[in-house]
DNA sequence: TTGTAAGCGTTATCAC
DNA sequence: GTGATAACGCTTACAA
């Protein structure tokens, strides 16, 4: 493939020159320029932008860390980024923890070695401050999605504790009393949603009842044997929420195993409003989560840092929406029940 | 950052033994080793891949364009690539066409022009053959996913043809004798199993009736309105094989939508097995495409070609596999009411 | 076994 | 305006 001397060979100019042409800042007369194009057209010319990022100290790569991709989660949010970078002339280096935890640092690493200008970093963890700290110091630019650090970067992530609060009230003002929460993987995020279903529920007068929460991973078999936990209970809950659409999913196909309707025997609210959500029959009564938004917010953030614009660490904190569908009601049934049974 | 000729100084050597030390393969005695390595470590050194690149000729970057990378679908097929990838120590610098149909070759020379050392190009449509052809004849390494083109590129795909087979004979061995099919974009893939649709039904001596077939999108409100407008024919098919399973979710609803039953009134086969399928009720009987796999197959021959192993261009048919779940059964209501009608 | 020096394909700083 | 020339940070003949 010809290159920029061959190009100025092929012209009969220097090197500068074609450089000036393809860059088209400094001032190149026109006779110039046109003997320039047209060798580099003959030549069929493809500038190496390897090279130009070596010479400019900066690769236009951004590095994107998920722990998966094929989950419509991860991938709305990586669309967002994808579109917001893609836009501002930058490419992505993608790559994938296979949800092994920590292995986000590595990749860190070896995405600072191919010398990417910046690191967005999309988990649902905390991540280990050393690491994180270290790239901090050396005033490499980091953006968290989803996740949190003790270590100074910037992150972007929603209101989990409003978010939970938002689900279990609009549960309550139905009228459901015993109210199950299904749990996802113990990190600060759903620390947050715990306390916010705890705080609810004490705040309309309800006992917070430890048999009531049980964990899963936010995968939907998760949510089904959590489910099952709670059906064996002796007294279970006339009311479910789950922290995350699969697990709910997964709690539906369990409910429905046992011969129960939702939402009239169990009520059920999810976490994420993915699309399947809307799919799934009763559809889902969820907290909206602002994925492509949150994608969009770190990569403009991101920008930003790269521009030098805005250097300071923020960190945005995006609210969530109640989205109401068929998979929450009153708690009729049982009332039902026992009126047929009091006749 | 520091660099090798900071390593060199501080270790008292000179740079091609502390480039030797990295490589770790020429022979570099004990002691030049160890001094090599500790001045390393002070110095916090990290070799820069992307000088390392423009010297080798060979960034360990592949191109990977995609349609839309928030879709399952596209998700499960990148999931593939990324692992089989990076196992082998490339990276991906991963974009997507927004589903803008054409631009797949304007992102291939903007990937180009980052010296990327191959391009895996995810599409379903078939791509003008100038471009790709050009690619081809500089013998750079192209690998097409469930894309077709003319110009001579490797390429994996499945069979479109027996995969259409599969589905509809599966309808007729129920007992439907009126299917519908709900076709998607026009592309080759959808030509063929338009054509695997009508050969089968040939062959059971049904009689192919083309205003049972409606185009979509692949995308559920498509197949709502295509189903909305097969429900308004006079004669509505009992059975109805949509060519996406987007689709066929979307036609789900759109039956419901009329008060009737999947899969009594209607039965129903989509295409693509995504999780979702599973998830929505009644579950969705459907042809599996090996997704995952096809990431990984495509993949793996650009790292063929890439370690010059196997140049041939190769065109790689993976079968499809029926998955029965609850949308299809016998057309029994419609003999039941006729029954009824009757007694 | 180690060092010297040229080269990878750009950009940028100087002169002219 | 244009052209030498020195970076950028690495690899690799070739020499010693």
């Amino acid at each position: 493939m010809a290159n920029i001397s061959d190009v100025a060979r092929e012209a009969g100019v220097s090197k500068a020159t074609v450089s000036r042409v393809i860059n088209g800042n400094s001032v190149v007369s026109e006779e110039m320029r046109m003997r320039v194009t047209r060798a580099m057209k003959r030549l069929n010319f493809q500038p190496n932008a390897q090279a130009r990022s070596l010479s400019l100290k900066k690769s236009n790569f951004i590095g994107v860390i998920v722990p998966e991709i094929r989950r419509p989660f991860y991938g709305e949010i990586i669309d967002g980024i994808e579109e917001t970078l893609v836009n501002a002339g930058y490419y992505l280096a993608l790559c994938s923890t296979h949800n092994r935890p920590g292995h986000e640092l590595n990749l860190a690493r070896l995405m600072r070695e191919r010398r990417v200008d910046g690191l967005i970093i999309v988990t649902p963890r905390e991540l280990d401050s050393k690491t994180l700290q270290d790239l901090a110091d050396e005033k490499f630019p980091v953006t968290l999605i989803d996740g949190t650090a003790k270590a100074l970067v910037s992150s972007v992530i929603i209101d989990n504790y409003e978010g939970a609060r938002v689900a279990v009230r609009h549960l309550i003002k139905l009228g459901h009393k015993r109210i199950g929460l299904i749990a996802g993987l113990d990190t600060p995020e759903c620390r947050e949603r715990l306390r916010g279903y705890r705080e609810t529920l004490e705040a309309a007068n309800i006992a917070f009842d430890p048999v009531l929460v049980v964990r899963g991973d936010y995968l939907e078999e998760s949510g089904a044997s959590a489910m099952e936990q709670l059906l064996k209970l002796h007294e279970p809950p006339s009311a479910v929420f789950a922290t995350s659409d699969l697990m709910a999913i997964g709690a539906l196909a369990a409910i429905r195993n046992h011969d129960l309707q939702v939402p009239d025997d169990i009520a059920l609210v999810g976490f994420d409003d993915i699309e399947p959500a809307r799919w799934v029959t009763p559809s889902l009564t969820t907290v909206r989560q602002p994925l492509r938004q949150m994608g969009e917010i770190g990569a403009k953030k991101m920008l930003k840092i790269l521009n030098g614009e805005e250097p300071e660490i923020t960190r945005i904190v995006l609210s969530c929406e109640l989205i109401e569908r068929e998979s929450t009601a009153p708690p009729l049934r049982k009332y039902q029940r026992d009126m047929a049974a009091w006749l």
